[in-house]
RNA sequence: GGCGGCAUAGCUCAGUUGGUCAGAGCAGAGGAAUCAUAAUCCUCGUGUCCGGGGUUCGAAUCCCUGUGCCGCCA
């Protein structure tokens, strides 16, 4: 990590576009390293905003009956209500139609055209509507006719051109010299391939009378500036240049750009030109990474398959999904999301291992030590090693966020959680509590993995800073963010400390419903088989999940006599259920009534209902009565 | 067609400069324990490290070659 300072930015994005899972992706991922990095106490600035030049959007605005300026400001909200609930926390946003932009763009182009980097040309050939790009005939698919596409169109026009082939050589040199300049490495030989090839120069305008929404070329009225060398200023405009030099210079050279593999050749060839043109210093690092697919297919718009983010926020938690992301996709390679490797993720790392291990350490303070966090004084092998190994692990993470490889950093943090849940198991302070003269032992051990969750949850706070200072509320740390430095010790809890009430940090989540069908026939044949005598073991019986819960609502389902759809309360949700009681009971007389569900059964869709769970009721001779807990008990307690 | 990348357990992937590197997680099977969200812990993999050559005392790791995917450019 550099220590004087970190500029990082996203690619503004196409206000036409909805944020989808690539646009939350980069974004998140420049603000977990923003994160990191001001924790760490490095001065941080992270910017994004929005690209609102171009033709889809004056056509869309023209659709609307507004101005493109009015189109532009209503859709730009979309990403800023997103990064909002996706606690992004970005120091600036800009957006291409401020005028501090179009201030700088202008002054830009003007500079350089007086000194002689933008020329007048003529241009003849053919033009790709849809990409709003020149196209040689080389371009276009093999034995095509240009006049056949329907996009192609033949236009002859002046315009205005940068000289970017001046910079060919120059830029192969740098990359040469700077191996870090672009990343992945596979994207630096990419680039470098492209430039093998002659360079041409950059056609940087358009005429008003063909594409009269963008920015006006301050040399000559007839024509706007071409939408890349608007968009790529936006990441010196925002900082200042040309207007805040003291603003600039402390952040320029941006010190990581952030770009999906898409836009490589804009930001690995046009933009460092077009800096160097400038005379300005290049971006420290272009790093492009991968797609998210579903299945085998790319995201993308047009195949409709598009991940909403705000979808899994609402079911999982924006932090388990910031965590997803995070620690599935290894940097540069593409990745696949799919709701069965959230789930399975999410319960394993966080439910099971990581909300789970507070529970345990939560409950026998609470039982042992009245909810104080005890001191530990005589500490043995077993509490050095795992020290040990949470402080590797906190100094693994930033070594990854210095590698770009987020996910293997994260990897060690849960690998250590496990530890400690090995740790509890071999030490088993729950059976060392009944002897009193082990209580000093039990103390060590409770405070060893209170200490290490102190540093986990540091750790992973820019992750998911929401659960994780929910996590450290719950040790009695308070509500601040973690500081970094007290990560690398331990010893950071102070015995005494009251922790808090039982909280449930990650709720388990229930596995997908859709596949794997047969999967699970197979898995209940074994216990079929044994259940021949009619008898079960204690552990099938464990197998079921009982729960009270409230009936909040209750309505008929149309066509069906017996069935009624039920909303109910349990604790730390709310479900759908369906129960065929209708012939028992009324809708009316239901809401508020307490009962006892099956929670785990496997979700159903009854008449066309979803149903996620089962009420208990015991019949007699076609009668029928709802089981109810006898006395005061709150919805989502176990019945056991 | 040119350039580049990848190919490791059922699945997702780690494997720095060639020498306990044949691994982790998940999934699966069996067992233990009960503090805990039936969560946890323990035990269990003879994997042609894509095929074939080569370099080396020794290669998943380097070189050549074949195959299959993928990316960029044509």
């Amino acid at each position: 990590m550099n220590k004087d300072y970190f500029y990082v930015t996203t690619p503004i994005y196409y206000v036409n576009d909805k944020p989808h899972i690539g646009h939350a992706y980069t974004t998140i991922l420049a603000d977990v390293l923003a994160r990191y990095h001001r924790l760490a106490g490095v001065p941080t600035h992270f910017l994004t905003g929005t690209d609102e030049h171009g033709q889809k959007v004056k056509q869309a605005a023209d659709k609307a009956g507004m101005s493109p300026r009015e189109q532009a400001d209503r859709t730009v909200v979309r990403f800023q209500e997103a990064w909002q609930r996706l606690e992004i926390t970005n120091d600036d946003f800009i957006r291409t139609t401020e005028d501090r932009h179009i201030k700088v763009v202008q002054g830009i182009l003007q500079d350089l055209y007086d000194r002689g980097e933008i020329y007048k040309a003529d241009y003849d050939g053919w033009y790709d509507v849809s990409s709003e790009t020149f196209v040689t005939e080389k371009d276009l698919p093999e034995g095509q006719n240009p006049e056949d596409l329907p996009n192609i169109t033949r236009i002859r026009e002046t315009n205005y051109f940068f000289r970017m082939s001046a910079y060919q050589d120059w830029l192969i040199q740098y990359i040469n010299d700077n191996p870090e300049f672009i990343q992945p490495e596979m994207r630096r030989n990419e680039t470098l391939g492209f430039l093998r090839k002659p360079l041409g120069d950059l056609c940087i305008s358009r005429p008003k009378s063909r594409m009269s929404w963008g920015i006006e070329l301050p040399f000559d009225k007839d024509f706007v500036t071409y939408v890349w060398f608007d968009a790529l200023v936006n990441y010196i405009s925002a900082i200042g240049y040309r207007g805040d030099d003291e603003h600039f210079k402390r952040w320029w050279p941006v010190s990581l750009q952030l770009i999906g593999k898409d836009i490589l050749t804009t930001h690995t060839v046009y933009w460092p030109t077009m800096l160097k043109a400038m005379n300005l210093p290049m971006p420290g690092t272009v790093f492009a990474h991968g797609w998210w697919l579903t299945g085998k297919t790319k995201m993308s718009k047009s195949l409709g398959n598009v991940v909403n983010p705000m979808d899994c926020i609402e079911r999982f938690g924006v932090d388990a999904f910031r965590y997803f992301l995070m620690s599935e996709m290894s940097l540069g390679q593409d990745a696949s999301f799919t709701e069965e490797a959230f789930i399975l993720k999410y319960n394993a790392d966080l439910a099971n291992d990581l909300g789970n291990v507070l529970n345990r350490v939560m409950k026998l303070i609470q039982k042992d030590f009245g909810g104080k966090v005890p001191e530990a004084l005589t500490l043995t092998e077993a509490e050095h090693d795992l020290q040990r190994a949470a402080v590797a692990a906190a100094e693994g993470m930033l070594q990854s966020v210095k590698a770009m490889r987020l996910d293997l950093g994260l990897q060690g943090l849960a690998a250590v959680v496990r530890r400690a849940n090995q740790y509890l198991e071999q030490q088993q302070p729950w059976s060392l509590v009944k002897e009193p003269a082990n209580r000093e032992r039990v103390a060590t051990v409770l405070y060893t993995v209170a200490e290490l969750l102190r540093i986990v949850s540091g750790m992973l706070y820019p992750v998911m800073p929401g659960k994780m200072i929910d996590l450290r509320k719950a040790l009695g740390l308070g509500v601040d963010p973690p500081q970094f430095e007290r990560l690398h010790h331990w010893g950071g809890l102070t015995a005494g400390t009251q922790i808090s009430e039982m909280i449930q940090l990650f709720p388990r989540a229930q596995k997908p419903s859709s596949d794997n069908e047969d999967l699970k026939m197979e898995q209940t044949k074994p216990a079929a088989d044994k259940a021949a005598d009619g008898l079960i073991d204690i552990s099938e019986f464990g197998r079921v999940q009982l729960r009270t819960a409230r009936i909040l609502t209750a309505e008929k389902i149309d066509g069906a006599d017996k069935l009624l759809k039920l909303q109910i309360d349990l604790g730390v949700e709310q479900r759908q259920l369906v129960a065929g009681i209708a012939q028992h009971y009324s809708p009316d007389e239901l809401p508020g009534r307490m009962i006892l569900v099956v929670a785990n059964l496997k979700p159903a869709r009854i008449r066309g209902v979803e149903s996620c769970g089962m009420l208990l009721a015991a019949s007699h001779e076609g009668g029928l009565v709802l089981l109810a807990p006898d006395g005061d008990i709150p919805p989502g307690c176990p019945v056991k």
